[in-house]
Order: C-alpha cells, then sequence, then structure tokens
RNA sequence: UGGGGCGUGGCCAAGCGGUUAAGGCACCGGGUUUUGAUCCCGGCAUCCCCAGGUUCGAAUCCUGGCGCCCCAGCCA
C-alpha cells in the first residue's frame, strides 16, 4: 500500500487548488460531492469521492456531501441512505449535515426573481417540441421565443403564478434570456425551472410544483456553500459558460470555479447509472449490491475494501483523457491490501476423499499453523488432522499434463502445514471417475524436508471429519466484452452468462465455522474470500472476492 | 460542415524549453519460498498522433493536418 514516505501523487486538480491556496486566492478549500440520489453508487463515483473529500482531507478543508435532488421522479430516500451508508464506508466524513440542493429552493426561487427583475430570465410558452425547434441545431442559430420579450412585470407574475400551481406541467418554463445565436447551445435561452405537480419530493413532500434544472441549481448552491472548487466530469465542461453565467448575475455570497476531469471507464463493466438501474430492474443480477455489480455496495459485497477502492483511485489518477482502464487495475489493487491483511485458511472446493492407509484411525493431531507467513502478529491457529482427509479434485490428475506438481498416482506431494503423502491407490466409480485416493504419509515429514528427494508440490486439505460443510460463490466478470455495448449493440447482448458459479459442497477447516459476514480470508492457493450476509450459523456462504495470481493456471489446467 | 475537449509503451499516468522520457498495472525472464501466492532482482518508448517551423536545445513553444470523445432533455 501507499508507503507513508511516498509524497501524495498529486494530479492537475490538485496543482489548481494548491496554486490558489498559495496564491491566496482562498485560504481554506471547499469541495462538495453532488450525488443524484437516483440509484446507488458505483466505481466512478469512487474516483470522484475520492478525488473531492481527498483533496480536501489532505489540505485542511471541507468537502460536502449535497444531494441533487431537482428531478423527484427519479429519486428517493432509499438512494439518499444507500449513498450516505457508501460513502462513509469508503471512510470519508462530510462538513456538516448532509445537504440537499432542495434545502435551498427558497433562495433559488429568489434568484430566479432576481435574474427576472434584471431582464435575465423570463417565462416562455413553448412546448418542448417547440423549444427544440427553435433551439436550432449544431451548425445552425436558434430563434429568439415569441415570449422572448415580455416586460419584467408580467414575468415575475406569471413566475408567481407559476409557483401558485395555476398553469399545468410543460405548458411554461422559466428560460435564461441569454443568446438564441450562441454556438454552446447550452447558452440558448436553457431552462431554468419547470413545471411539476403531483409528485412527492422525498425531501418537500408537496410543497414545490416548479422545480429547478441542474443547470441553475449546480452553481448556485456551489456558491451559497462557499465551495472554492467544484469538480466534476467533461461532459460538463460545455456547461461552464452558463454555471459561470449564473453565478455572476446573481447575488450569490461566492464565486465557485469548476474543473472538470474524465471519468472512469472500467473494462468488461457499465458503469452509468440508466445501465445499472436496468441490470437491476430487468433480474439480470440480484441487486444493486450483487457481488457482480460495479456499485460500492456490490464491491463491498464482493469483498473489496474502501482500502483498496481509494488506492486504486490513488493509480488511476486524475486528468482529461478518455480512459479505459483494465480490470488488472482494480484486481491488482485488492489483492496487495488482502495479501497484507487477509488471514490464510484451507478451504477445499471441490473435495475429493483421500484415506491415509497407514493413518491410525481415530487418532486426531492439531497442528498450529501461522494465519500469515510474514505477518506473526497475526497470530495461529489450530488445524485437525487426521486418517481421512478432503483434497481439491484439482490437485490430482491420472494423467498429468506436462509441469503438474500436485498429486498424481504413485507420486508424492507436500499436504501444507502437514505431511508429505503418496498416492499409492486410485478409487474409482462404476462409471470410472475417481471417487477416493488411498495414500500413505511419511511420519518423518512433519516440519521437516523429506530425506533423500525433494517434493515439489503443496497442496492444501481439510480433514473429513472436522470440515465445516459451505458454499462458495465464485464471481467472474459480469461482461465478456471489454466494452459492453460497443458499436451501438445493447450491452445486454454482452452479459457473461456464466458470471457465477455456486459450489455447494466445499469444506472448510473448522476454524471458519463462525466467521461473520464481512470477515475475509485467503483461502490458501484459491484466493480472497469474503463472508457472505446469506450465511447461515449451520451454513457459511463465501463470495470469491479476486483469485489468487496464477502464473501456472494460465495455460495450464 | 457550429462549439467544447483529448491524443506519451498493451493499460493508467508523470513530464510545465536542457531528464538516460518517472512510477504503477500487465507481460517476459531469474532468485527465495511447505500458498505454482507473496517477496526480491532484471527486461520492457533513441521516442512522445503526423508534418512543417521557432530555438544552441522541443514530448514540452508556433502553424497546419489527422484521429477520438462530448453537446441539439422542461435528465444530471
Amino acid at each position: 500500500m501507499t508507503d507513508a514516505a511516498e509524497p501524495t501523487r498529486t494530479n492537475f486538480i490538485r496543482q489548481i487548488v494548491e496554486a490558489d491556496l498559495a496564491a491566496g486566492t482562498h485560504d481554506r478549500v471547499v469541495t462538495r460531492f453532488p450525488p443524484e440520489p437516483n440509484g446507488y453508487l458505483h466505481i466512478g463515483h469512487a474516483k470522484s469521492i475520492a478525488l473531492n473529500f481527498g483533496l480536501a482531507e489532505s489540505l485542511g478543508g471541507q468537502c460536502n456531501l449535497r444531494f441533487d435532488d431537482t428531478n423527484p421522479h427519479k429519486e428517493n430516500v432509499e438512494f439518499v441512505e444507500a449513498i450516505k451508508t457508501d460513502v462513509r464506508w469508503l471512510g470519508f466524513e462530510w462538513g456538516g449535515q448532509a445537504r440537499f440542493a432542495s434545502d435551498y429552493f427558497e433562495r433559488l426561487y429568489g434568484f430566479a426573481v432576481e435574474l427576472i427583475e434584471q431582464g435575465l430570465a423570463y417565462v416562455c410558452e413553448l412546448d418542448a417540441e417547440q423549444m427544440r425547434e427553435y433551439r436550432g441545431t449544431l451548425t445552425e442559430p436558434g430563434r429568439p421565443s415569441p415570449w422572448r420579450d415580455r416586460p419584467v412585470a408580467e414575468n415575475l407574475e406569471l413566475f408567481a403564478r407559476m409557483r401558485a400551481g395555476e398553469f399545468p406541467d410543460g405548458s411554461r418554463t422559466l428560460r435564461a434570456r441569454i443568446d438564441m445565436a450562441a454556438p454552446n447551445i447550452n447558452l440558448r435561452d436553457p431552462v431554468l425551472y419547470r413545471i411539476k405537480h403531483g409528485v412527492i419530493h422525498h425531501q418537500t413532500g408537496d410543497a414545490w410544483c416548479l422545480y429547478p434544472t441542474y443547470d441553475f441549481t449546480h452553481p448556485l448552491s456551489d456558491a451559497i456553500e462557499g465551495v472554492t472548487h467544484s469538480l466534476c466530469t467533461l461532459e460538463f465542461e460545455d456547461h461552464r459558460p452558463l454555471y459561470d453565467w449564473c453565478v455572476e448575475h446573481v447575488s450569490v455570497p461566492s464565486r465557485p470555479r469548476q474543473i472538470e476531469f474524465s471519468r472512469l471507464n472500467l473494462e468488461y463493466t457499465v458503469t452509468s447509472k440508466r445501465k445499472l438501474t436496468e441490470l437491476v430492474a430487468e433480474g439480470h443480477v440480484d441487486g444493486w449490491d450483487d457481488p457482480r455489480m460495479p456499485t460500492i455496495a456490490g464491491l463491498r459485497r464482493r469483498g473489496y475494501t474502501p482500502t483498496a477502492l481509494r488506492e486504486f483511485c490513488e493509480r488511476i489518477g486524475v486528468t482529461k483523457s478518455e480512459n479505459r482502464v483494465e480490470m488488472a487495475m482494480l484486481e491488482s489493487a485488492i489483492r496487495d491490501d488482502l495479501d497484507a491483511h487477509a488471514p490464510r485458511r484451507m478451504a477445499v472446493l471441490r473435495p475429493l476423499k483421500v484415506v491415509l492407509t497407514n493413518y491410525p484411525e481415530d487418532e486426531v493431531l492439531n497442528i498450529s499453523a501461522a494465519n500469515h507467513p510474514k505477518d506473526e502478529s497475526m497470530g495461529s491457529r489450530e488445524i485437525p488432522f487426521g486418517r481421512e482427509l478432503y483434497i481439491d479434485r484439482a490437485d490430482f490428475a491420472e494423467v498429468p499434463p506436462k509441469g503438474f506438481k500436485r498429486l498424481v498416482p504413485g507420486g508424492e506431494v507436500r499436504l501444507r502445514n502437514a505431511y508429505v503423502i503418496r498416492c499409492d491407490e486410485v478409487v474409482k466409480d462404476a462409471a470410472g471417475e475417481v471417487v477416493e485416493l488411498r495414500a500413505s504419509i511419511d511420519p518423518a515429514t512433519l516440519g521437516c524436508k523429506p530425506e533423500g528427494r525433494k517434493v515439489k508440490g503443496v497442496i492444501h486439505w481439510v480433514a473429513a471429519a472436522h470440515a465445516v460443510a459451505a458454499e462458495v460463490r465464485l464471481y467472474d466478470r459480469l461482461f465478456r466484452v471489454a466494452m459492453p455495448g460497443a458499436e451501438g449493440q445493447d450491452y445486454r447482448n454482452d452479459i457473461n452468462p456464466d458470471s457465477l458459479e455456486v459450489l455447494v459442497d466445499c469444506m472448510l477447516e473448522p476454524s471458519l465455522g463462525g466467521a461473520q459476514p464481512g470477515e475475509r480470508f485467503q483461502f490458501e492457493r484459491e484466493g480472497y474470500f469474503v463472508v457472505d450476509p446469506d450465511s447461515t450459523a449451520q451454513r457459511p456462504v463465501f463470495n470469491r472476492t479476486v483469485g489468487l495470481r496464477d502464473s501456472w493456471g494460465k495455460g495450464n489446467g
């Protein structure tokens, strides 16, 4: 993980902020993370959270959590609470209470009145289609709305009546009066307020039938909160002139500065709220926290740690370039954290019974095994050893591929933490399938190297009499192509049908019996696993977070 | 074809007129190892989208191309 001696990795935004601080433009940095509560947070939000909160934290400033709740149709409190949970889980604290853009609706309304009074906003009666026609195209200028030059007094009266609920949805809007011929379409008299009757807003209830748009709400909310640097993604770059326009023409207490960075694109996943919502709604996954989802909740259930996610965000950096980050980046971050912190355990995923013919029937040997190979402070636990064991089917081969160093007929292998054994006999059923192995131990090899030969293979095992049966869920990428939905196809066609494999008869070493949901372990030679909340006292359920790096399994078995 | 951005190795990304063009991920060797893990050592861009130009000197400045992304919601 990040070495304390190593300087904080920087990026162009941090450089701008530090320069502003150094120049005295601001004496304290204030940022904000502004999610719309219309879905769960995903890995892309984690990048923004890490940037906004991380920047404020490291520079002694403040980062506000502000819900951008201007479109009550799609928002709800479940999402508000889930978002708070996720931000906290990532390890960040926001300044004061969580805020809502809706906290400012009254002030925002007042600012709109200010614009009207200056002749900078007007009530327009064009409907949506007409407005589109009047807006022009990318290459042709728009035409002024017939309502553009209404007298101030009339606009004031109409706007008040809009608020009073006198007009139906869609019949009027309040528009900024900027420039219908602007090459930047966002400046062609954008809508500031629209009418929405009959929606119960999760914060303001039925107090309003008038809702401000993002373009109006965002800059003014930033200014109200004294945000110094308002960080957003590249698609808002075109909106910056409008952002600045709003702040300049209204009696707001500060002048925030918007800076844009590129959003994260992670291979083999989708990170668009629309698509994630569909995956959940259409049942392609089990919910927002399905371990295959790139949501924070999904990654948490998958076994990712806040540390790994934050480290990942540090590693990918913050720039304005289009990017497509490889999964390997994310996986490397979680492996680094878990390698250092996850206690080791033995778990047999696909059991094959082994009977040790020269080991006493009811003798149980308790072997002490270190919980971590290079961190003694993690202690040790006892593992029972007996005559009957389970090993993984993949660790035995009747006809081994070249280079195989596990168990083969007549061959020897080291049982991790225990003896070296030799496979003496292969027992098959009527169908010819291997059902059991009969083997013998070399009693002189417990904690010692065998004499006169070297045994290169080491495999894990579990004593049959003491094994804890469990379910293990192996997850793979949700999509089978790096860019789902590329080339205009439906991203749903790229869903990987084998993204989940459930193993129902796994055998775990007994110390895993009482593991609690959320606990993480390394199953030696397999990977990192976390206890799923679906676990019961009788039957634990583990999710594979990520496998171990495997330089053998790549081209072989 | 209007406007706004971006273009450094397979991926991410430093670089801010003088560096042998950081670092991470991935990959390829080699060593240690009772996890084919970890760890350690080594390799991996004579070149920075292309072409001109300025300069003693350019990935960094200028000009012209080319490529890619975003914008015509009363979404954010």
